[in-house]
DNA sequence: TACAATATTTTCCAATAGGAAAACAGAGAA
DNA sequence: TTCTCTGTTTTCCTATTGGAAAATATTGTA
């Protein structure tokens, strides 16, 4: 009965169920059982149980618990859900082609950009301004941000700190 | 009386609360009242209040449609939380400082390789194998991976696709 | 200062989550 | 078939969530 009035409901959206199923598909690949996922996250069996038909939507505590338990990298099976991109999905990009986004101080050629919702921006760069005072002013943004040098000198100014001086070959993390 | 009883409390562990302030300051940055997130994504005004202060443990569902409507890539937050290396931190590579990885087939310099828990691994690879035969086995992982030819030219085997042949500022993003 | 107008917190309560234990469902084994 | 063991679902109940609206705090304006 009461399992009758929910399945009636337009409740249980598509999202929650999708990830429970998930769930129980990661669950079934590693072989456990409840009870050692159970033992392994500190939740309840019946919890983990009704989580994984879609039955409830657990707090965001013990989800971050579950997530663990399974020894997921937080935020996986998250990503898996919000993926952009087809998973298989690939995109090539000619030297040339890529469209370019001109700017006073660089010219930077967006690669792969016909994918969205990737997890990386890649562009190769072309810097046009030689000296520090032709920027406008630090460019931010959330995120980490790698940078490979391919040919000639790039002086990097971090906020904070002093100058970095890359030749080729050299690259940068932050 | 009930705030007291709830800080006497071991109980709003420290990342309920993190999380609950940097949703209140990314809310704040965004210069987005309670109630315009609560039009933005359904929640009540009292419930995302009382999330932001670790009162309350959002559900699954509820944090999932708080993250949209923050406007956040799923999962942001929870990177946010797992930060392996220090916002802010800065790693230099020098050109032929990159540890090396050495296989038959090539060798790898792993680049930034004193931060852990980068959200990207970036590598500098020199091709040593010229034909298909020389590798034994496709190589597979999770999340994606982008290829950037700086010199020459490499032949891209995909499972189940067609080789791609990539010439000097070609790249790939799979 | 008083007075709006707006933003946030609290209160109250119905709806839901989550745990313990009972009920149920297989899968072997005798 | 029956018994037993193991895994999963259901039941029942308490604790918590989350929403509506009232209470409070904050900000701006005359």
């Amino acid at each position: 009965m009461q399992k009758l009035l929910k399945s009636l409901e337009p409740n249980a959206t598509a999202t929650e169920t999708d990830l429970g199923e998930r769930v129980r598909e990661i669950r079934k690949a590693r072989k456990w059982t409840l009870k050692e996922v159970a033992e392994r996250t500190g939740l309840a069996i019946s919890t983990i149980s009704k989580m994984e038909r879609g039955e409830i939507s657990l707090t965001y505590d013990r989800f971050m618990r579950l997530a663990q338990g399974l020894g997921l990298d937080v935020g996986e099976l998250f990503d898996a859900q919000a993926e952009g991109f087809a998973h298989g999905s690939v995109s090539v990009t000619r030297a040339g082609d890529a469209p370019l986004h001109r700017s006073s101080t660089y010219d930077y050629g967006m690669l792969a950009s016909d994918v969205t919702g990737k997890h990386m921006v890649p562009m190769v760069g072309q810097i046009k301004a030689h000296s520090f005072e032709a920027f406008e002013d630090f460019i931010s943004h959330p995120g980490e941000e790698f940078i490979y040098v391919i040919d000639g000198t790039v002086t990097v100014h971090l906020k904070g700190r002093a100058p970095v001086v890359l030749h080729k070959g050299d690259s940068i993390y932050f």
